[in-house]
DNA sequence: CGCAGTTATGGTCATAACGACTTTATCGAG
DNA sequence: CTCGATAAAGTCGTTATGACCATAACTGCG
């Protein structure tokens, strides 16, 4: 058996939801860079990089995230890992590659500006992407409807006080489809997540709606646990 | 920056069900090996080893679960990975480990003889484990749990056919409590999912039950699509 | 043979959750 | 002050869920 080390990177799948459709409803958007190098050149891909020596998994996602698109998430999550040799045919060496997913909330969306070498895409609406990339998306949408009913994760795309029709407009993004206000402010009310602020929005043409911010909120850090940089590890 | 090349291993949890609690209650189970090298040598770890170089993911956690128990899963999936830096401070290098979760119907299960190096253990009484294994199987547990609902899992550790009470008793022992019978029966049946075999399971001393099978099988393959294995990909 | 033990299977009933809808409250704009 | 618009609260019927009861059908044993 020959040397098992392999070329090991991290892509980040970065979320945001922005009013762009059709009556002011949400979509989902994401940022991709330009492939500069010559595998694929001049396609769209995830951003991201080899992972460094000295680096954990979770923090060379946050730094192709930064370097890249200069944007600070609210929630990161490992997705999954791939590592098919599909492509080991050709001249270049097999490569795994380990993919997380993050979160932005509007602030930082705002912030996101088109370049040369950088574009924000619907998810609905995405040309071929380099490599497998188009799979990959495909994979963190999936993941994101599942982990939609958890609050972390409407929470991640919104500030921190918002209205009960913001946090609908995260969900209606999310599940692609209009929700019933009535029924989601019950469903919303009654799970015992949000917090009355006691502020309203003032502003509009029309009755001010409460502010609410989330309830729980997580214990240390920034960023729910995840399976990487946690411990050592070994077979 | 120096060679961003790692060393990279695939480990597997490997669950399953067997009817050792007190009234015939069902347990999950799960083997483990004995470490013969130096780092934790000794101590229970979970099945695994190097990736090869021309081994997709999936395919070194089947090869590391046969050749370690010498079972075949029915159900194999990715669980995440670690890659944590933090032991990277003794002599030892850095290394990253693919997770897979995989399950044994009763059958295999059986021909899981214990061994010098192969052990069986209940999930709920596990001694430390080598590494960050016990974290591990603490997140594979997780998993499972909320897994639970969906038939894939459930059917992973049956056989083909099966009578509603066992599969009752495999979601007792997942999520570790008993359930109602006729209330279970009523949601299952309900769902759709199953079909009625016909047959019935004699011999017992009572009424003889029906026998079920899983309604839609999965298109192609043995496993559900995992994110390994599929495509090239590279940063 | 007939009874006891045991689990399968079939119902009931009250409650909670959910979706479709209606109604009323308040705001800003003109 | 009226209109347009959305917030917020309530109605109603359906469905899902959990607790529980009753009967059916087998084996084993006296």
């Amino acid at each position: 058996m020959t040397d098992q080390r392999v070329l090991l990177a991290v892509s980040t799948v970065i979320f945001t939801v922005r009013p762009t459709g059709e009556n002011g409803a949400h979509e989902l958007w994401l940022p991709l860079v330009r492939r500069i190098r010559d595998p694929h050149r001049g396609m769209w891909a995830l951003p991201g990089g080899p992972l460094r020596p000295d680096e954990a998994l979770e923090d060379s996602a946050l730094r192709g995230l930064t370097s890249t698109t200069g944007l600070t998430p609210t929630h990161l999550e490992q997705l999954a890992t791939f590592g098919g040799l599909t492509r080991s045919a050709g001249a270049e060496e097999r490569q795994v590659t380990v993919v997380y997913w993050a979160s932005l909330p509007p602030q930082e969306a705002a912030r996101g500006e088109n370049d040369l070498n950088v574009t924000w895409l619907r998810v609905t609406d995405l040309p071929e992407l380099a490599f497998d990339h188009s799979l990959i998306v495909a994979h963190a949408l999936e993941r994101l409807h599942g982990r939609i009913a958890e609050p972390t994760v409407a929470r991640a795309f919104l500030p921190e006080t918002f209205t009960i029709a913001a946090l609908r407009e995260v969900h209606e993004a999310i599940i692609g489809k209009a929700l019933d206000p009535p029924n989601f402010r019950r469903h919303v009310l009654s799970s015992g997540q949000l917090r009355d602020t006691g502020e309203r929005l003032e502003g509009a043409r029309h009755r001010p709606p409460t502010l609410y911010r989330f309830a729980a909120a997580e214990p240390p850090g920034l960023f729910r646990p995840s399976p990487s940089d946690r411990t050592e590890e070994t077979p």
